[in-house]
DNA sequence: CTGTTAGCGCATTCAT
DNA sequence: ATGAATGCGCTAACAG
C-alpha cells in the first residue's frame, strides 16, 4: 500500500523552511534562492520524497492533467480497428507533448460507472452513436468540456470527417465507370452490446439503427445509388466481410457487378469471397472501400478507397481539447477524405 | 471552463442538512433515511449537482480509481500489436468491473513527464526493457504498487508467459521433423525510439540489445539450434517479416530448410517471402511463429505457432492490481504456451 | 439517524 | 526571498 509517502510539510521541515517555500523549490514558479531551492531538494533526496502528490496538487489547482477517451466499445472491440488505433494515436501525439494522460473509458456495462467518477479534466467522446446520450448528459452536468470525434449532432465540438461526400463520390466513381447494379455493405448499425444484427438491410434494420456513421456513409451511396441493396455486417473486419461477401454474390442471377464496402477490411473480405467464388476482381466484380489503412497485403492487389485521415483528425481532437483547457475557443473541423484509386474497380464486364 | 460546478456544501444548504449527511446520501455507505436522501437528491438535481467531486474525493480517501499502463513505444506501435491490444482489454476486464479507469501512460519523450506527475492508485509495466529502469525507480519512490507484465526482472510482481521453454519447444519441432539448417527472426532488440536496427543477428547486436522477450525467446530457440543464423527485424509486422525472408531466402546456397520466427506476424511475412521467391511452404521451406493470433488469412494457411493466452495474462496482471490495492499479497504468475500444430511445417525435403 | 469537527496534501494569496 | 494563513471538496470519526 502506499502507506508512507512523505509529504511536502515533512521535506520543508527537514529542510527547515517554509512549505510554501518547498513547493516553489518544486515547481519552479517563483522567486526561491538557488541555495535554498538546493536545500529542499536535498531534504527531498534524504526522504525519498518523489515529487508533490498529484491529488492535493489537483484538487488545489482543480487540474488533474487528465484527459479521457470515451468509447462505446470495449476494447478488444474498439482496437482492432486500425482507423481507431490511428485516430487514439493522434490524440496521444497532442496531449501526451503537453504531458497529459490519457484515461481509457468504455460506456458500455460496469465500466460506465467511472464515467461518473473519474477525475478528469476533459473529455473526448471516440465514435459515439445515439445511445450514448444519457453519457453526454452526464458528462455536461460534470461540467467537463466535451469533444466529439464522429458520431452524431450532440451541439458538441466536433471533429469529423464528410462521410456523406466521401461515399457519394466513391459511388460517383462506380457509376462512371457505368456499374449500375450495385451493393453495399455497410458497418455494424447498432452497438456492440445489442444484439448482433447482421443480415441484408431491410427497412426495419434502418429504423433500429443507432451506429451514425454507418447511416450517413450509407446515405452518401444511396444518393448516388437510390436502389442499392445492402447486407448489413457485425463488425469491421475480413471475416465479416467474406460473410457479406458469401451472402451478396452466391447466386449468380442477383449478383451486382460492384460492391461498395463501408471499411476497408470489409471490402477485403468481400474481394476474399469472390475469389473463392471464382470471381476475378475487378474483371468481373468491382469493389471499393473506405479508410485507407495498411491492409498488409490481405488482398493481393492495391485496393480502391476513400482515404480518410485518421491521425489528424486524432490530432484536431487533440489540439481543440487543450485548446478548451487553455480557454480559448476552438471550432468544429470536418476533414475530407481522398479518393485513391487502386487496382479493385474497373468497367463492368 | 469547469467554472460553475455545484458543491456538496451548496447541496447540503439547499436540502437544509449538514454536509457529511448529504455526503451519506451519495455513498448510501451509512444510515440515512429515505425521506433525507430523497431530499439531498432533489437539491442536487436543482443545482445540477451531479455527484461528488473526484478530487476532492481521491484527496480524502487516498484512492483515485485509477490504474496506470505503462507502454514503452508510442500508442500507435504498441496497438499494432494484436498480442498487445489482447492483453490490453484482459486488463481492462478485470480493472473495470471494478469501476477503476485505465490511464496510458507512454515511457517515450516528453510524454514520459506524466509518469512523475499523474494520479493512479497503481501501475502496469507493460512489456519494459531495461531501458525503463529509472522509470520503474521512480513510480517505486512515488510508491505506487506495481505489476510487471513482461519484461526484465525488476524484483517486481510479475506476469509473465515461458517464452524460453516455449521458443524451445518451437525449435524442438522442427528438429524433430528432421531440420538441422534452421535461421531464426527476432522481435525488435532495441526499443522504438532507439535507432531502428533492422538486419543481421550479430554479436554487436546482441550487445546493444535490451528487449527482454527477444532475447528470452532467443535463447529458447537456440538451446535447441546453438548455431542458428538470425535476422533482427525492427518491428513485429507483416513487412518486416518479408524483408526477413528476403534476406534469409534470397541466396539458394545458404537457404535454411526451416525459420523460426518471434511472432505469428513475422511469419506471415517470411512466408509471403518465400511465396514470392517460389518456395512453397511447407514443402520447400517450414515456417513456425509465435503468439497465436488471429492472421485473418494473411497467409492462405494454417501457422504453426506457439500460442500464448494473451488474454489470460493481462486479467491475471488486472487481478493482480487489484489484489495489491485490496491489501492482499498475489504471487507472480507464469503462463504456459501451447503448441498449435498448423500447416506450415513438415520434414525437410 | 444526524451534526460537528478535523484533516487529506498542496498552491496561492498576502504579509514581511 | 521567505513565511503564515487559507481553503480547494470531500469523507470519516465521533458525539449527540
Amino acid at each position: 500500500m502506499s502507506g508512507s509517502r512523505a509529504t511536502l510539510a515533512q521535506v520543508a521541515a527537514r529542510a527547515g523552511v517554509s512549505v510554501s517555500t518547498a513547493s516553489l523549490a518544486f515547481s519552479g514558479s517563483g522567486p526561491v534562492s538557488a541555495a535554498t531551492r538546493e536545500r529542499v531538494l536535498a531534504a527531498a533526496e534524504q526522504l525519498r520524497y518523489a515529487g508533490p502528490d498529484p491529488r492535493g496538487r489537483s484538487l488545489r489547482q482543480g487540474r488533474s492533467g487528465i484527459i479521457a477517451v470515451v468509447m462505446e466499445d470495449r476494447v478488444l472491440a474498439a482496437f482492432r480497428d486500425p482507423v481507431r488505433i490511428a485516430v487514439l494515436d493522434g490524440i496521444a501525439q497532442e496531449t501526451s507533448a503537453q504531458g497529459q494522460g490519457l484515461l481509457l473509458l468504455s460506456d458500455v456495462g460496469e465500466s460506465a460507472d467511472a464515467i461518473g467518477t473519474a477525475t478528469m479534466d476533459a473529455a473526448i467522446l471516440l465514435a459515439f452513436s445515439y445511445r450514448s446520450d444519457p453519457t453526454v448528459e452526464l458528462l455536461r452536468r460534470r461540467v467537463v468540456p466535451l469533444v466529439a470525434l464522429g458520431g452524431p449532432d450532440h451541439g458538441l465540438l466536433t471533429i469529423s470527417i464528410d462521410d456523406e461526400a466521401a461515399s457519394a463520390a466513391a459511388a460517383a466513381h462506380l457509376a462512371g465507370l457505368g456499374h449500375t447494379d450495385v451493393a453495399i455493405v455497410t458497418l455494424p448499425l447498432v452497438n456492440v452490446d445489442s444484439p448482433a444484427a447482421r443480415g441484408p438491410l431491410t427497412a426495419d434494420a434502418m429504423r433500429a439503427a443507432s451506429v451514425t456513421v454507418s447511416l450517413t456513409r450509407l446515405r452518401g451511396a444511396r444518393s448516388v445509388f437510390p436502389a442499392a441493396a445492402g447486407w448489413v455486417s457485425a463488425a469491421s473486419s475480413v471475416d465479416e466481410g467474406m460473410i457479406a461477401g458469401q451472402a451478396l454474390l452466391a447466386d449468380p442471377a442477383r449478383r451486382p457487378t460492384a460492391v461498395i464496402a463501408q471499411s476497408d477490411l470489409l471490402a477485403a473480405g468481400v474481394i476474399r469471397a469472390a475469389h473463392e467464388l471464382g470471381l476475378s476482381v475487378p474483371g468481373e466484380l468491382s469493389v471499393i472501400g473506405f479508410d485507407g489503412i495498411p491492409l498488409d497485403r490481405i488482398i493481393p492487389q492495391d485496393l480502391t478507397t476513400m482515404v480518410q485521415p485518421a491521425a489528424a483528425e486524432g490530432r484536431a481532437a487533440g489540439r481543440a481539447v487543450l485548446d478548451l483547457l487553455a480557454g480559448e475557443h476552438p471550432r468544429s473541423t470536418s476533414f475530407q477524405c481522398t479518393f485513391h484509386p487502386g487496382a479493385t474497380t474497373a468497367r463492368p464486364a
